[in-house]
This record gives C-alpha cells, structure tokens and sequence, in this order.
RNA sequence: GCGGGUGUAGCUCAAUUGGUUAGAGCGCCGGCCUGUCACGCCGGAGGUUGAGAGUUCAAGUCUCUUCACUCGCGCCA
C-alpha cells in the first residue's frame, strides 16, 4: 500500500465499499459524538468523511484531539452510509471510511482563522497566512481556475501557430513609461539592470529575427502604486506580436481567444458576439472613458455649440478654446432625495469638475438652481439633445474636453448603479481604436507621445511631416471589457526614419533616440516586417471571469497595496556584506 | 504625494444620546454525549476597544495627532 494515500478525499463511492483504503489530508472538521468521532479529512480534490469507533479507544482519544488543519493519514475500510446519513452536498457522501489506523503527519497550531468558516476575513492576515488562506474553497477554486483559463490560453495560441519563447528578466532602464525595478549589476559596479515592464523590444526583435507568431504568459514589472484591478510591483500578461499583420488580423486572433475563454469558463453571456469598435474619440464623447463599460446605453451629449453662445455664466465657458459642454442625463433622476443632489457637487470636485450643474424636468416645466438664467432656446436645444423627459434630470459639466469627459463619464457609473445598470453577468467586449499619438501635457504645454512612442502613426511619413500632431492617431488600440481595460497594443513602426520623425515630433533629438533607443533602431535597419501585437493581462482576465472585485482574489501570492509580501517579508533590508559586493550605500 | 472608508477577544461582529463589570457566534481549554455533516449540551480562559494626547464627573462612542489596512485620484509611454 502507498505510504501515504490510495485514493484522493474526493475520489471513494459506493463501488469502493469493502476496499482498505489510504487517504491522507487536512483535518477540516471534526464532529465528536463521545463513543463516535467524524472528521472531515480534507485535499485538493475533496472531502471524505472518517469515522472513530470506541473499539480502539485509544486511537478515538487520539482523534479526538487532532487539532483543525493538522495533516494525518488514515487507513481503513470503506464502508457504506447507512441511507438517512448519505450527504448529498459531498461526492463521496455516500460512503465513508472506518479508520483503523491513524498517523499524524503534522499537528497543527490553532490557526490564525478558519479555514472551514466562509466569514470574509481581514485582508492583511489573509495574506500574512496565505498558504492557508488558500486551503479556502473560494481561493483554491479561484487559483485554480486561473490555471484552467491559461491551459486554455496555451492550447488556443499553440493550435493557431504562435510559440512561447520566454525573454529576459534582467533586461534594460527605459526612460519611457513606468517606473522600473532596477536590479544593481555586481559585475558592473554602478549600473543596473532593470526588470522589463514588458517583453515588448524582445517580441519586436523576434519579430525583426524571423519569428513570425510569439507568445508569452509574460511576468511585467512596473513600480506603480495599486488599484483593485492593478497589482503593484508585478503582474502577468498574454503577450502577444505578429508579423505582417494588419490591425484587423490581431483583433481577430483577439476576438477568437476571449470568446473561447468567456464560453469555457466564464458564467457571463456576451453582449457581442462581434466585438464593436470605437475611436479614442467617440468613446471619450460618448462614455466619458477611453475603458468604455457598454453593457448600459446611457450616454454623454456634446452640447457646446448649442449652450455656449447661452447668457448662463456657467455655459458661456463654452466660448473658450478646449472647453467642452458635456451633458448626461438621468431617466427618472428627479425622484431622486435632495441629498444626492447635494453630495454630488462635492463628488465632483473631487472628480475634476469646478462642480455639477443640473436641470431637473418635472410636471413640463424645468426647475433647478440654473434654470432662471437660461433662456427658451437653452432649454429647449438641452431637451432635444439630451432626449430627457419628464422626471428626468440633465447634469452638466463645463470644462476642458478631456476633462469634461471624464467627469460624467465617471458619473455616468455613480448613476449606472443606482439604476443597476451594470449587469454582473454579462461581458460586452469592445475596441478602442485610433488612439492620438500626441497630446499636450497639461502643465507644459508640450507635445509628448500618449501612449507607446514605437506605435506606427496612421499615415506614415506624410502625416507626421503634414498634419496637426494633435490630429494624428495611431495604429494604437484597446481591448476593454464591462469598463476594464484588459490590454493595449499596436502596430509598430518599424521604419527608423519615421521613428526618429515620431521621435522629433515628441521631444527626441536624433542624438537621444540613439542613446535610448538606438539597439532596437539598428534592429530595424537590417530588414524588419511590418509587425504588431497586444498583450492582454491575465490577471485582470481572470478576475474578470471569476467575478471577482479584487485582483489578488486570483492571485496566489500577490503584493499588498503597498507592494509588500507581507508572507515573506518583501522588499526587506539587505545584509551589509550584499551591499558591499554592490556598491551600494544607503543614504538616510 | 492627495482624498474617502475601516480599525472592539484568535476570527466575524454587537454595544441606545457620552453612563453599571465591553457582549454574542465560531475557534481555544475542560467535561458530557454512538450517526453527525454549521452535531448537541455544560463549564472556563481570553480585551491596553490600533497607538498617543485632549474635552468631560464619566470616552469604544466626541476632538486632535499618529499608525495599519483598504478604495479612489495622481501615476500606470
């Protein structure tokens, strides 16, 4: 017999009755009937119920001693409930073990919570004590479960001719983007490798090499602060390039993967079996976010041709170049108490906005703080536009474009949830298309890239060379589900003169795109295919699919807010001798 | 860096308007119990109410400071 098991706790049934068996696992849960002892010995797979008899008294006192989460193995006869005692909730409930030799493998201290009790526990001991925080049902089915969607990931991606190459960890500093890790270099004293925020200049070199379909389930570090949905520190993505590929053909790929993985292993419907597409514009207009959540149709109105020639002080901001008059409408809003009405002008401060002005239609007439200040024309152009009728309320935001935007959009969730709009059980994939190459930093004015710098600009050269850089858009794109941005990507430039020209427009001279980037321009000066790609996060994903509001719910060691392992005990100090070999000094 | 929320027993929570010795369930320890599966019953231990200061006859409760966690903003090309 085994050492330690002949069958898992999920695997005994009826037709195993009378076999001597072993099984080995957690002590889940023991009910102690004085002359009879039932303990819920639990594994990965399972529970199985074990039974103490007085016959062997000794062992029953033993037994009746094994402290919660202790590790034991026990052996003995499979034996079959009687009827009125089957469990239905268990696969082996129909039979149970009768324990005639019990070891205890590893006694186990009182634990610091229950790993039987589905109570929501303390977040931070959680993950003080995540190695048994994962002995939880939820968690284990969770880590699980992410190990599923990637096996599923990994076949789709090797039946449609990609390959996973893996790339460097210890790769170079870019002063684009997040901020790196550095690792310090002992062999060059003073210099650092920097841990790769993603494989993206390797999967264009492998591209630039002849490979034509790459993958990864990449490891991405970037030293950011955390949201729910973002991890600090590190995280995992479905890395993705193709060579001489359009747009459309990665959106395809795209498309095909996450309709399998919502269909295999998701419980959501999808809104849209073809994925929309939406420019970075529109969705801004229309969502008030470049992450549009369009499982609700409830949209933003542009009305600063109509308001800003308006005698109200509030609208006739409108005249000024770069402000926009954004309004939302609320069906039914003016049921709403006072008191929403109220806590929303300090919600929208804290959302960007000066504050949050708002018609209220009611028994035909219009009623609200502005309302005295605008004029029929006003009133009736809001109307038309914003197709509010009675018992609805119009909020208005003046600010500039992006600004405005994004106020209502974020109030258009504040409103989507009190209608209970945002169904938890359906997933509308979408698009997000020509995203602006350039834009003009708030403070100083100046051009910089908006997003990847080694996208390629919609219309080459000519347009870099011809067009207002505010109006060039790349061949820059988002995948973005229920108002989460699941991955970026693009296709690249890979022509070094149009690069350097990018580069210019953005605030490179010839000399420090050489100095930065100059290992991937030489790459591209010996024969590159037009190449492109995404990269999903799987993090994110499976979170997505699990329903779950948190991204360290399916993450099996993940960082707390603060970016420590509080498990282990990282980031932590460093013997002086390891920084030594480093010349490293800490300067207090 | 900034703003919001939370912090009471090992865990999850309660404690009226500021008012008696801060309670309950689970867990833990001891006892009883031969069919439970959230077993049941009896008893017990366990608290610097995150920390510090203040107001008050009286503070878990009010004020200030601070710490921890968390959510959001900034940030994430």
């Amino acid at each position: 017999m085994h050492l330690y098991r002949t069958h898992n706790c999920n695997e005994l049934t009826k037709s195993d009755i009378n076999k001597n068996v072993r099984l080995s696992g957690w002590v889940h849960h023991r009910r102690d009937h004085g002359g009879v002892l039932f303990i819920d010995l639990r594994d990965q797979y399972g529970i199985t119920q074990i039974v103490f008899h007085p016959e062997n008294n000794e062992m029953l006192d033993i037994a009746s001693h094994i402290s919660y989460e202790s590790v034991i193995t026990v052996t003995g006869n499979v034996v079959e409930r009687s009827e009125e005692t089957v469990n239905s909730k268990l696969a082996t409930g129909e039979i149970e073990l009768f324990v005639s030799e019990l070891n205890i493998e590893s006694s186990a201290k009182t634990t610091p919570f229950q790993v039987a009790e589905s109570d929501v526990v303390n977040e931070d001991l959680r993950l003080r004590y995540r190695f048994i925080d994962l002995r939880r049902e939820k968690m284990r089915k969770n880590i699980i479960f992410r190990a599923e969607v990637i096996t599923t990931i990994r076949e789709f991606m090797e039946g449609n001719g990609f390959h996973e190459f893996q790339t460097p960890i210890l790769a170079n500093s870019s002063p684009e983007g997040a901020r790196d890790y550095l690792v310090p270099s002992r062999i060059h004293p003073g210099k650092f490798y920097a841990l790769p925020q993603a494989p993206q200049q390797y999967k264009q070199l492998l591209m630039i090499s002849g490979f034509d379909r790459y993958y990864q389930i990449a490891p991405c570090f970037r030293d950011e602060d955390a949201r729910a949905d973002r991890s600090p520190g590190e995280f995992y993505q479905l890395d993705i390039e193709m060579a001489f590929v359009t747009q459309e053909e990665v959106f395809a790929i795209v498309d095909e993967l996450m309709k399998l993985v919502v269909k295999k292993h998701g419980k959501h419907k999808l809104v849209f079996e073809d994925f929309p597409q939406i420019t970075f514009h529109d969705a801004m207009n229309k969502y008030g976010t470049d992450k549009p959540d369009m499982r609700f149709d409830l949209f933003l109105q542009d009305l600063t041709d109509e308001l800003s020639g308006s005698e109200c002080q509030i609208f006739s901001q409108g005249k000024k170049p770069g402000v926009a008059i954004k309004a939302i409408n609320y069906p039914g809003g003016a049921e709403a108490p006072r008191s929403f009405f109220d806590g929303l002008q300090t919600w929208a401060k804290q959302n960007g906005l000066k504050g949050l002005a708002y018609i209220v239609f009611e028994e035909g007439i219009a009623k609200g703080p502005i309302v005295k200040f605008l004029s029929e024309n006003d009133l009736t152009a809001i109307k038309e536009k914003t197709g509010a009728k009675d018992g609805d309320v119009v909020f208005f935001a003046v600010a500039k474009w992006k600004a405005a935007c994004h106020g209502l959009g974020a109030l258009r969730y504040v409103l989507a949830e009190r209608m209970e709009l945002r169904d938890p059980n359906v997933m509308a994939f979408c698009w997000v298309v020509d995203f602006p190459m350039y834009e003009k930093e708030d403070h100083s004015g100046n051009i910089v890239f908006s997003h990847n710098p080694f996208s390629m600009p919609q219309g080459g050269m000519k347009a870099l060379e011809e067009q207002d850089p505010l109006d060039i858009v790349a061949y820059q794109y988002d995948i973005c589900c229920n108002g989460v941005e699941l991955s970026s990507g693009a296709i690249r430039n890979h022509q070094p003169e149009i690069m350097y020209k990018a580069f210019e427009i953005g605030g490179y001279d010839r000399k420090e795109v050489d100095e930065h980037f100059g290992h991937m321009i030489r790459a591209f000066e010996y024969g590159a295919p037009p190449h492109g790609g995404i990269a999903p996060g799987v993090d994110r994903l499976v979170m997505l699919l699990a329903d779950e509001p948190s991204i360290r719910e399916v993450i099996a060691f993940p960082k707390n807010s603060k970016a420590q392992d509080l498990l282990v005990g990282a980031p932590s100090s460093v013997m002086p001798e390891q920084l030594a070999e480093l010349n490293i000094r800490i300067v207090d």
